[in-house]
DNA sequence: CCTATTAATCAAATTTTCTTGATTAATTAA
DNA sequence: TTAATTAATCAAGAAAATTTGATTAATAGG
């Protein structure tokens, strides 16, 4: 049963793969801080990101593409603004109880 | 009240960074193969770890450091060997209930 | 149409992380 | 003591992630 044992390792390859890049996106402490503050005004436009972050439209630019690919913030365009804000389901998902808190505002 | 503001930022940015190295230690489709390897079987020396992950025991050892110095693994030496196990207890504050299957033998 | 605004993308330089092979340190057994 | 085993560490090179400044693309307003 080679093949099936081959199957598996691979399913379970990509589901690590997954992971993978989720915590890559959440292992910079400036993304957290962005996650921190999207957590707590709720949709926010990119100007208004870069000055409460302190970065370039580049740089920040740069770090929402991680988060976004990684699926854990959703993003909306309006004009030429963009709007990002948290996907809770996903960090839901990902996170214990006790650290979505650091995700939400009620905390 | 500007002492405050900095005395919190502070303390925030501290808690970032530790979570920062967490998600950076979990940020590895390897690491997380580690640890799912350390739950399958519990408590595991490296000379059994190397031939099952298929790496030279220099690297292993590399990562496994990255997964202890993030608290996130224990260790544990007995004569010339050393034995690694998860540490529930960081996985279980850190991970989803959802997640935390992954690392569980019952799941 | 022209100009201004906003944000994504690109390329080059820098920094960080990972890999490799060798060395070192500690322990055990002969 | 000597040799063998195990694992940590080191240094150099390779690979990946991040930063920077410039360019591009899309939309809005005059």
């Amino acid at each position: 049963m080679q093949k099936e044992i081959a199957l598996q390792d691979l399913s379970q390859d990509k589901e690590f793969e997954r992971y993978e890049s989720q915590f890559k996106a959440l292992a910079d402490k400036k993304r957290l801080h962005i996650m921190n503050i999207l957590t707590q005004r709720g949709k926010t436009c990119v100007c208004d990101l870069a000055p409460l972050m302190g970065m370039t439209q580049s740089k920040l630019s740069y770090h929402l593409k991680i988060l976004w690919d990684a699926g854990i913030i959703h993003k909306e365009t309006k004009g030429t603004n963009s709007y990002y804000s948290i996907n809770m389901k996903e960090i839901n998902h990902l996170l214990s109880h006790e650290l979505c808190c650091i995700f939400k505002p009620s905390c």
